[in-house]
DNA sequence: AATAAATAGATGTATATACACTTAAATAAA
DNA sequence: TTTATTTAAGTGTATATACATCTATTTATT
């Protein structure tokens, strides 16, 4: 059972639960935004995909807390790890983070004080600089995959058959563009 | 056409796009992040939840801008309305936000600086603020609505029949804790 | 009635987002 | 070859998130 509260209470009778510490097990929107009037389908989907987005942001950044790290600098050591050993640049991490307006430069800063990953000139271009992991860095990264891919098959028990399914419809939507 | 880049190239021979400038139509969920390196369908599904989130709120946030409101401020007016003309305490509020973890008093404060909402002390509870919508408040959450309302008609072309499924697979996603 | 526990809201700090702007370098066009 | 345009990275500012802590107040328990 995964809570988002920080405690449990110690009385026999409880008083409310503040919504910040209500179980994080509440599965239905209308539940979970305290509101059933939608103006369609649609809009109930794109709220229900902005809460889901950040419920599971939410149970990762618990998990990647114990490592140190947040869930933005994951995704960077994670895209560095992809093409590692081969180095990339600021602007090839830019491309592919998951949130396209992050500020790379800043999250790079605080990998680089937690000595995670490197910064170097580009010799080929002197306006870039090119990013490497350091075994420190491949080192928690396998550790905080390892415990990210544990809760995920922990929290998530979908059939693979309906994730693909989520997959052609998420795609339909942001397809649907004229 | 949506773009996210800020102007149109003037060469003939273009350069590359940077990838903030880049069109916001890219579909297929591997060119967005440039990778097919996915775990599972699972995964893949988390990612490309993770990434249409960013995608809805970056396109209303555009709109939002336009009537000087960001995603979070125009949440808790929405809010507000939710239960006009009854008042709503700031923990009400925040229980009702779709990211539960915002800081419900923060955003009230830019509120109230732009005379959007009025903070009062409760009657009932001495440790309990309440929130009314102002007349301005009320008419730029409806002029906002509508422009928000517009883009997603234009933006997204899902049938009724897809939409509810993918609620379903949401929440089925969400409740799949054991 | 006195005390312990919990709540409501606010505040402080580190990190991140959104967006405008700057500088140096690279590239296309004249 | 000179100039205009574009790119890459970084910086500044306002806003938001995540999380811990504080004070006043309310509620349950003793």
């Amino acid at each position: 059972m995964v809570f988002l509260c920080k405690f449990l209470p110690k009385r026999k009778i409880y008083l409310e639960y503040t919504c910040m510490y209500m179980y994080i097990c509440i599965v239905k929107l209308e539940q979970a935004i305290q509101s059933n009037k939608f103006k369609n389908e649609m809009h109930k989907a794109s709220l229900n995909i902005l809460y889901t987005a950040w419920w599971l942001k939410t149970q990762m950044s618990k998990v990647l807390k114990e490592f140190g790290l947040t869930h933005e600098q994951y995704n960077v050591l994670r895209i560095l790890k992809g093409k590692y050993p081969e180095q990339l640049c600021v602007k090839d991490i830019s491309c592919r983070m998951i949130e396209k307006s992050s500020n790379v430069p800043r999250i790079i800063d605080r990998l680089v004080i937690k000595k995670l990953v490197k910064r170097a000139d580009s010799p080929t271009d002197k306006r870039e600089t090119v990013i490497t992991l350091t075994q420190a860095g491949l080192a928690v990264l396998a550790a905080s995959t390892e415990s990210v891919n544990q809760l995920m098959d922990e929290m998530v028990r979908m059939e693979n058959r309906e994730a693909e399914q989520l997959n052609v419809l998420l795609e339909r939507l942001r397809g649907a563009e004229v």
